[in-house]
RNA sequence: GGGGCCGUAGCUCAAUUGGUUAGAGUACUGGACUGUCGAUCCAGUGGUUGCGGGUUCGAGUCCCGUCGGCCUCGCCA
């Protein structure tokens, strides 16, 4: 080792001692005849002086280092002067006298430098990201993603979880995410694709008798991006054999816990608590919804359908719903412009019609420029159903089931944002439940899968698959923290026939289904046994346990939104001889 | 594909609602300084205002296009 120490453990315990450290020069202080250097590792900065008792020479040496220079320092650890201990600094108390200096490596003047305060442009981070990585919140946020990995490998481990491999180069199967796709060289004009997840292979271990699999997997999918997505990300994926829904929740139940504890130092009770699918649409607009705060959607489409207003009435005649957020002591706070805004933002995000709203007066009176369409009377039942008090401002939203919920979702997540209603310090984890198993493409008339194809209906629902579909419920289990999926799975069907009824419903025949997963109808032929499991989001869980509001953050070399490394600049072009191999030309797009 | 915000010195930002020579802090270069820790003091270098067009007597500022970054709708089983 060049070094003795790093730059985070001198203490008052190492005076006299001789010791190297090696670091990269964090600020210099220069003062002629002596010169001060903050020598930073990723352990922390450690103060190493050359004072004028060193002779000349390793002074000037010293103030001839610059910013990010690589050195190795070897010197005698002193206790501070009185009076110039820097609490500021763990290492604070002492110092390191200088008697020797090798500069490992210089640093051309860098675009920007870990010490500086300002945070540079995130095209700039990204660029130089060997640069940003150095930062200390960076190298927090790497440190914490590391240690949230390890407690999940550990606790696997633990609960007798084998960790096996499967293939990034598989094969492109349909529905779900775009793929992206690897041309074989062997066989001209076949593509591998980059897994979606490892969903099929760790379903087909569980045929294979891996009872307990588990995989630090990454997974690829080419949509487009969001703060909260990335095109290639990780997942805690894993799998068992010979249980039930309630099996797998317990096991993730226990592993959040731990995750709590050690990471957070945080006592989370179990078991998280649980709604259902259709209950978190109802109450809060959305399958993730963020339960840290109340501001529930209540309906009063009944009340509508008995109102005088047109825009109430007709919605709640037509089958429509009319649902509407109390927003408590805020009326003062939103002026007609505000509100409007809201507006705005309801009919341009969502595509709601607009939005109605009230004040609630001092007496308890609703007040809006279309209150005179309403009946006193109809005006205080809504009062009451919305549990209106003085100074509440009460938004609706009167539109099909699936706008009302898009555009109140989205109010209840802005106006907590805005109104500060959770404290951004406190975390809720709960499971969402009971997903359909089906959702209508109104466009292709005809039925999808809402997670995926192998998705198991409750027992109880069996039936339903031939009646009501769209009434079949899911063995499906949403892990949901501070409004974000973080993870999700499901019991998969493990018998052929259900399989094969299922893939009838999704309008997979047998000969499109033997093409794209005969390998799994196979297996599943082979003595499957009963099995499900989840994924989480590594990415996003570190990024929630970060309080963080973007997964880039937590990625060491992320992607911008069009997909680009600017550090590597990939994508880029390749060699036409490659393409040659490939058998590919490409299509250049008309100027 | 749609909507929105942004782009000015290496970096972070300013620039009177279109007006003269585009500024500040910091970084960088040189100098001074023995206790600083965002060191200080003095001096200096540094600009195709992302790029292209247009309107105007005059554009960093207004308009159109384009490139790039971010947020978002669609998309993401």
């Amino acid at each position: 080792m060049l070094r003795t120490h790093t730059c985070g453990e001198l203490g008052m315990e190492h005076v006299g001692q001789e010791v190297t450290l090696c670091g990269w020069v964090d600020t210099l202080r220069d003062h002629g005849g002596a010169v001060f250097v903050d020598l930073r590792d990723r352990y922390g900065k450690t103060q190493v002086v050359a004072a004028p008792e060193a002779g000349p020479q390793l002074v000037d040496s010293v103030s001839r280092l610059r910013n990010e220079y690589v050195v190795r320092v070897t010197g005698t650890v002193a206790p501070r002067p009185e009076g110039t201990v820097n609490s500021k600094l763990a290492t604070g108390e002492i110092e390191l006298r200088a008697q020797q200096l090798e500069v490992l490596n210089t640093c051309v003047p860098p675009p920007f430098t870990p010490s500086q305060q300002e945070v540079p442009g995130e095209d700039l981070r990204l660029r130089y990201r060997y640069l940003d990585l150095r930062r200390p919140e960076m190298q927090r946020t790497m440190l914490l993603r590391g240690r949230i990995v390890k407690v999940m490998r550990d606790y696997c481990a633990e609960h007798g979880f084998i960790d096996v491999e499967t293939p990034m180069l598989g094969r492109s199967t349909p529905e779900g995410a775009r793929d992206y796709l690897v041309p074989s060289r062997v066989q001209r004009g076949k593509f591998y694709a980059l897994p979606q997840s490892p969903q099929l292979y760790k379903q087909i271990l569980m045929v294979a008798g891996y009872d307990r699999y588990v995989q630090v997997a990454r997974c690829f999918r080419d949509e487009d991006l969001r703060a909260d997505r990335q095109p290639e990300f990780t997942q805690l994926d894993l799998e068992m054999a010979f249980v039930t829904a309630e099996d797998v929740i317990a096991m993730i139940d226990g592993l959040v816990a731990r995750l709590a504890r050690e990471i957070l130092g945080l006592e989370v009770p179990l078991p998280l608590p649980r709604i259902t699918y259709d209950e978190a649409m109802r109450r809060f607009g959305h399958d993730a919804p963020d339960r840290r705060f109340a501001l529930e959607i209540v309906d009063c489409t009944d009340l509508a359908a008995a109102c005088e207003f047109r825009v109430f009435q007709s919605a709640a005649h037509r089958g429509d719903f009319v649902r509407g957020l109390r927003v408590p002591r805020t009326a003062a706070r939103f002026s007609r412009k505000r509100i409007d805004e809201l507006t705005e933002y309801v009919k341009q995000d969502f595509a709601a019609q607009g939005l109605v709203w009230f004040r609630v007066t001092d007496e308890g009176q609703l007040e809006s420029s279309v209150a005179k369409n309403f009946t006193a009377e109809m005006l205080a039942q809504i009062a009451q159903r919305m549990a209106a008090e003085p100074g509440d401002l009460l938004l609706f939203v009167a539109d099909t089931w699936e706008v009302t919920c898009k555009a109140l979702h989205g109010l209840r997540k802005r106006l907590g944002a805005e109104l500060k209603l959770y404290d951004p310090q406190q975390m809720h984890f709960s499971w969402v439940v009971e997903f359909p198993m089906f959702e209508f493409d109104k466009e292709e008339q005809r039925w999808d899968a809402m997670h995926h194809p192998f998705t198991s209906p409750r027992p109880q629902d069996l039936t339903l698959l031939d009646s009501d579909p769209g009434q079949c419920r899911a063995q499906a289990y949403d892990l949901v923290i501070n409004g974000y999926e973080a993870g999700g799975g499901t019991i998969r069907i493990h018998d052929s026939r259900t399989q094969q009824k299922v893939f009838d419903l999704l309008g997979i025949d047998p000969q499109m289904a033997r093409e794209r997963f005969g390998f799994l109808l196979d297996a599943l032929q082979y003595g499957a046994p009963p099995h499900g499991g989840i994924a989480l989001g590594i990415d996003r869980i570190v990024m929630l346990f970060a309080r963080l509001d973007n997964i880039r953050d937590c990625i060491a070399f992320p992607k911008t939104q069009r997909a680009m490394d600017m550090m590597t600049e990939a994508p880029g072009e390749v060699d036409d001889r490659q393409l040659q191999e490939l058998g590919l030309t490409i299509k250049k797009p008309e100027p």
